[in-house]
DNA sequence: AAAGCGCATGCAAACGTTTGTATTATTAAA
DNA sequence: TTTAATAATACAAACGTTTGCATGCGCTTT
């Protein structure tokens, strides 16, 4: 491997002019400048950036930290952070934690350990607050959050306007004529879940409906379908389920019970995960923005801002709740595309 | 942060002696040994692994670069890998290329720069063969190939029984008195592509059908769209596609054409992506077996072994291509299950 | 008792880069 | 022409770890 070393050795120069030069300093002439690059790229140079991380105290490399890269959220949210940090030099490391809190605890020290330039995390199912967090990554390297946050720990958080869209997607229920809608709510332990949760509740009250039935922790599919039969067995005729996994589980109880989708029973997940879009009949997601997600939370990074970023989700009306019964419709929801 | 020196002052040795115990080496005494690690725990030290990086000249770190993460197979592969290499002490840098020559060459230079221990690969469609990548890479760092492999580059590679899976999945069509069977076939400058190509065609011989319509280079739901649409009009009764999302396509084709499935076409997809199974009707496929390839990967890896690892394939039968005419079954066809 | 051996540790040089400070060459001002 | 100021480069010390070689000590062997 050819070094700064053997460059300043054939110009008759010093490593640290090389260095300079190569990395742009104002403190070579413009002529050197020129004559290192040359010599640079004949010799087949590239800088070890171990090295020069070691010197510096810091890499540039991202950590990303997800509980499943498979999620297509997750895979887009990278791919989206992977579009703005990539422009600006820097490589992604991504870790999976299968949403155990050990992964993530031990994801963030070896994150550390590389001396990574700074981390975009979405927690763990298994994590309860932020306090490992911060013990596990120590404080000077930069922490965005995005999509699970936990609102006690610092730096930038990225999250959907989860209240507002589930309002959006329960309303749009209402005006399909549905009248008994429940929920398939997540843990309670995530914001992400909680709002969207109180934005389902404030749309049955804002459209004067009766409150409905609440089955938390379901998002999965088994657990979807489970939750599913009870609900339909409770006298509901619609779900907003918080997840779109959960509401295949509940479209299969449906079915198992002799239900028409969405004649008699109506369905709106959350994610829109592929598949939605080509199960029969399609079904009504609400959708996640990942890929602005990940570019905003890189965005954050870069510029080092705190703060909190809301990306907007938006209702994808499909087959499993349109029953286009227009006279139920209420007119200028906002948050209806 | 606290380095070897620290620990080493705190109990009035040398900073070597400290290293040699912390990496068990068998020149320190038992008592020195117990002695630092307490210590070493009590100060709260970690290791930095970009100094110990630069000094061993490689890294802790596997990189692992893939076309696109969100792909269920790519995702799948990568949790297999991390399962063997995170137990051995390693972590992995994930790199997607989306495809694209360029980004493959630039993720195996930044893998280089980094020291990674080691490089597990499925190469882009637009890399046509194994040059670039070995100068990219340089030729000390361990390479693994798998799934999209390149013969003329040394290490060890990882692929599936393409021709026998291929070959299974058609003859269950033929079984199914389908008579006249075409594919959906890949790019021909993968080899998978084209072994499937082949055990397509050699099951149409063994079973004695006419030769059939070959549409390349469709891999995505539009092309497949399209060329189901040629395959129906040119008089096929059933597809194997050498993917899911053209698959699908083909379906979308045949519906639009009015034809029932899997009455009056049949159709066997490749990879198994969740889709398949969600989809109405189900659709069958040809499952790949990407966790245990991600296994074999990292296997190769730690073992330094070279030579090909073949993984097997397995046909799911779903409704697409199951018509029950049990008169036409083939008995004990090895690779049906 | 001297020589030989093995064990445990110390010493010091690397790995390749970056960067504060010192030095020299160049130009401008007096 | 001398002096001051500035530009360009050289010097050398870091960053924290690993590792070959040297050292010292206690023990066995002849």
């Amino acid at each position: 491997m050819v070094t700064i070393s053997d460059i300043a050795a054939a110009l008759g120069v010093t490593p640290s002019t090389v260095s300079r030069a190569l990395s742009g300093s104002p403190r070579v002439k413009e002529e050197t400048r020129l004559a290192v690059e040359q010599m640079a790229a004949e010799m087949g140079y590239e800088r070890n950036v171990v090295a020069s991380n070691l010197r510096k105290g810091k890499s540039d490399i991202v950590g990303i930290i997800v509980p499943r890269i498979h999620r297509n959220f997750f895979s887009n949210v990278i791919g989206g952070a992977e579009s703005i940090l990539e422009a600006a030099g820097y490589c992604v490391l991504i870790c999976q934690t299968h949403e155990r809190l050990e992964a993530e605890v031990k994801a963030l020290r070896t994150l550390r350990n590389n001396q990574v330039a700074g981390v975009l995390i979405s927690h763990a199912i298994g994590a309860r607050d932020g306090k490992h967090i911060l013990e596990a990554l120590g404080s000077h390297i930069p922490l965005v959050q995005f999509d699970r946050v936990f609102s006690d720990l610092p730096g930038a958080k990225v999250v959907s306007n989860n209240f507002e869209g589930a309002y959006a997607a329960t309303r749009h229920l209402a005006e399909q004529g549905y009248r008994h809608i429940g929920t398939l709510a997540g843990y309670m332990n995530s914001e992400a879940y909680a709002a969207r949760l109180e934005g389902w509740r404030q749309a049955l009250r804002d459209c004067g409906l009766p409150e409905g039935e609440v089955y938390a922790d379901t998002i999965v599919r088994e657990t979807g379908f489970e939750a599913g039969l009870k609900a339909i067995d409770a006298g509901c005729d619609a779900l907003y389920s918080a997840g779109d996994f959960s509401a295949l589980g509940a479209v299969e109880a449906a079915r198992s019970r002799g239900l028409r989708i969405p004649e008699d029973f109506g369905i709106v997940g959350t994610a829109n995960e592929t598949f939605t879009s080509l199960m029969t009949p399609s079904m009504s997601s609400l959708a996640l923005n990942p890929f602005e997600m990940g570019r905003q939370a890189a965005q954050a990074f870069l510029e080092g801002a705190d703060g909190v970023r809301v990306v907007p989700m938006e209702l994808k009306v499909r087959a499993s709740s349109s029953r286009n019964n227009s006279e139920n419709q209420i007119p200028n929801n906002p948050c209806l595309k």
